[in-house]
DNA sequence: GTCTTGCATGATTATGGGTC
DNA sequence: GACCCATAATCATGCAAGAC
């Protein structure tokens, strides 16, 4: 297989008429077979609570289509790890499939990473699928897995050594954005603080809380938002994605930040019987000093662990 | 008395600043 | 340059307090 065959298509990196394939939405048609939404809204409407619960029975069929959604939110990433063997100047070059310096990634992350990843991811997922603020045109352009260094370090230490170091954490920055554009224009952006782990912890809870409370108005990301959606040109939608951002790193009014808190666990309150969140479904939780539109999305599944392996394709 | 919850702390890796 | 310390980040674990 060629060099530019392995960059450019179908086994590993989608293939389009112009390139690397944008994600191109992330809503599924078994969504409702396995995910049911509870929405409180506070008396000022400024705070809302999602609460999202799954029916176990429609479980097999929604993550069929939701492991090849993740894996494309990855391809970007992907896309990079082999860039750098790329030779413009001979593009028939053949590769040797066994030198592919993306093999591996993600699944061989410890799953504590993995989780963060499912985490990060599933904040976008909920983000066009749930309608947050009761806005249905909330898009994710691309996810920023790209930007992880260490999980490349590692990946490149594992290839050597075959040695993966436990838990690899602390990217900076935004977990996920998502927005809404009006004729070529972003009127709207949601900042996602992801949270995810296989019980359940209120300290992440408090921490989510306190990062959404950031009073920069537009994201620290937007020139990695763009420098992302450059590798996906010559891609229409992509132009208009870095004409957008790039208005945006330069605008001063015309939009608004809206903050959400994506908090998915594996287990329920079990007391007192009337709690039914972990997050507070009538008020802000009090670490919050944003000041601005909340939401809490709160996604309680069942063995969030065999989900992630599941969905990442990684051996228990 | 048992189970659950929430807080504090630890594990792990990387980065940056200060001091010698 | 080497070393130390603080900070950042995510998630697990341990333990005291509270609920039933």
């Amino acid at each position: 297989m060629s060099l530019h065959e392995l960059l450019y298509t179908g086994k590993f990196v989608r293939e389009t008429a112009w390139g690397l394939d944008m994600l191109n939405g992330l809503k599924i048609e078994s969504l409702s077979s396995w995910l049911s939404a509870d929405i409180a809204v506070s008396s000022d409407e400024q705070y809302r609570h999602n609460l999202i619960k799954e029916n176990l029975s429609g479980r097999a069929g929604a993550l069929a289509e939701l492991k090849p959604l993740i894996q494309k939110a990855h391809d970007d990433a992907r896309f990079r790890l082999r860039k750098f063997l790329r030779d413009d100047l001979d593009p028939l070059k053949e590769w040797d499939e066994d030198d592919d310096p993306a093999e591996g990634y993600p699944e061989v992350f410890d799953l504590t990473t993995l989780k963060g990843y499912f985490g990060e991811f599933f904040s976008g997922f909920v983000a066009e699928n749930f309608a947050p603020f009761g806005e249905r045109n909330w898009r994710v352009p691309v996810f920023l897995f790209r930007f992880h260094e260490t999980a490349f370090d590692q990946l490149a230490m594992w290839h050597q050594t075959g040695q993966m170091n436990t838990a690899i954490v602390g990217r900076t920055g935004d977990d996920c954005l998502a927005f809404v554009l009006e004729n070529g224009k972003i009127v709207k952006i949601l900042f996602l603080e992801a949270k995810c782990t296989a019980s359940h912890s209120s300290q992440m809870i408090a921490e989510a809380h306190k990062k959404i409370s950031n009073q920069n108005q537009t994201p620290v990301e937007l020139m990695r938002l763009v420098d992302l959606l450059q590798a996906y040109r010559p891609n229409p939608e992509a132009d208009v994605w870095i004409t957008a951002l790039r208005q945006l790193y330069r605008a001063k009014e015309g939009f608004e930040r809206f903050d959400c808190v994506s908090y998915v666990c594996g287990q329920s309150p079990q007391k007192p019987r009337s709690k039914v969140s972990w997050i507070s479904r009538a008020a802000p939780h009090q670490n919050y000093r944003g000041g601005r539109k909340l939401e809490a999305i709160e996604v309680q599944l069942s063995d969030v662990e065999d989900l992630v392996r599941f969905v990442y394709g990684k051996e228990a």
